[in-house]
DNA sequence: CCGATTTGGATGCAAACGCATTCATACTAT
DNA sequence: ATAGTATGAATGCGTTTGCATCCAAATCGG
């Protein structure tokens, strides 16, 4: 295979640090808030986005590309925390809804609140409003085009 | 807080889903060439960028990012695997210099030419040249930035 | 010099994860 | 109907991680 440009290999390097210091501090700040890490927040947020009768566990798993027993654990011990509540499946006996609770929802918003605090002192500060444009369109252009390249196996 | 820009705030969402789309790839491309996880590469870097002498634990853990005892297993492994060794430290009875061994060097270019083939594969095709001269720059520029803001504490 | 503190590194333990397996229900074809 | 397969979800188990602790050597203060 021919090597690949310099400066691409270099961006790719970029964009893990950069993952990992935003991330890193994302997680220590809702760690030290006391609330949970932050796939909860995408799993509660999910689960708002799909509204009354909530998401199957598989859907879930599709939604956050986690694994089936990850996502089997996560709903258990989200479950314990009254975050959300398990509902018959009247169409398949094999699964349940998981549907949002009150507390599931008070939990989103401060999670959701501690993670936009994170971001404006972790994340935006260190970009121009052009350069986070041009990020946020270069990527999703990046995301397009690597869900065609799954689509077409 | 005011709410931070939409856009921003979509970008670090798909900075997030790039990073996970691509490091996944990798991740897994090295593990079913039966190779080690991703860390070990730039550990094996880090230490043939450092030379002759090789490096301390602690210097590892400095330039990984890493928590202390994840360092100190890794090398543990490491060593195991014959891929690094330890020999006494001369200035500090306390440690040791971790240095690279030949096998290292074969893992380690092993390992670098999944890594480049898997960045070939997953990365660079979903970005046009001046998209990834563009991220590089805008990351560069952003890490810079978060360095600058850590050094002032 | 000597006690107190700091720093480099390892280790014990509990929680989290990945993988394979298992169980039950749904689908499919004959 | 029924055998065979495929799918949703849970669980057991070995490995990995994170945190707190611990030990030893180095540094600092008197």
């Amino acid at each position: 295979m021919a090597e690949p440009g310099k400066k691409a290999l270099r961006g790719w390097r970029r964009l893990e640090r950069v993952h990992a210091f935003v991330a890193d501090r994302i997680e220590s700040e809702l760690k030290s808030a006391g609330l949970p890490p932050l796939v909860w927040l995408r799993a509660l947020e999910e689960l708002e986005h799909a509204g009354e009768d909530g998401l199957r566990p598989f859907e879930l798993q599709r939604a956050l590309d986690l694994e089936q027993p990850a996502v089997s654990r996560l709903l258990e011990k989200m479950a314990a925390a009254g975050a959300v509540a398990r509902t018959d499946c009247a169409e398949d006996r094999r699964g349940w809804n998981m549907t949002l609770t009150a507390s599931g929802r008070e939990i989103r918003d401060r999670m959701a609140s501690i993670h936009a605090a994170a971001l404006s002192a972790h994340y935006l500060p260190h970009l121009s409003d052009k350069q986070a444009r041009a990020l946020d369109e270069i990527l999703g252009e990046f995301l397009d085009s690597a869900r065609a390249a799954k689509g077409d196996h």
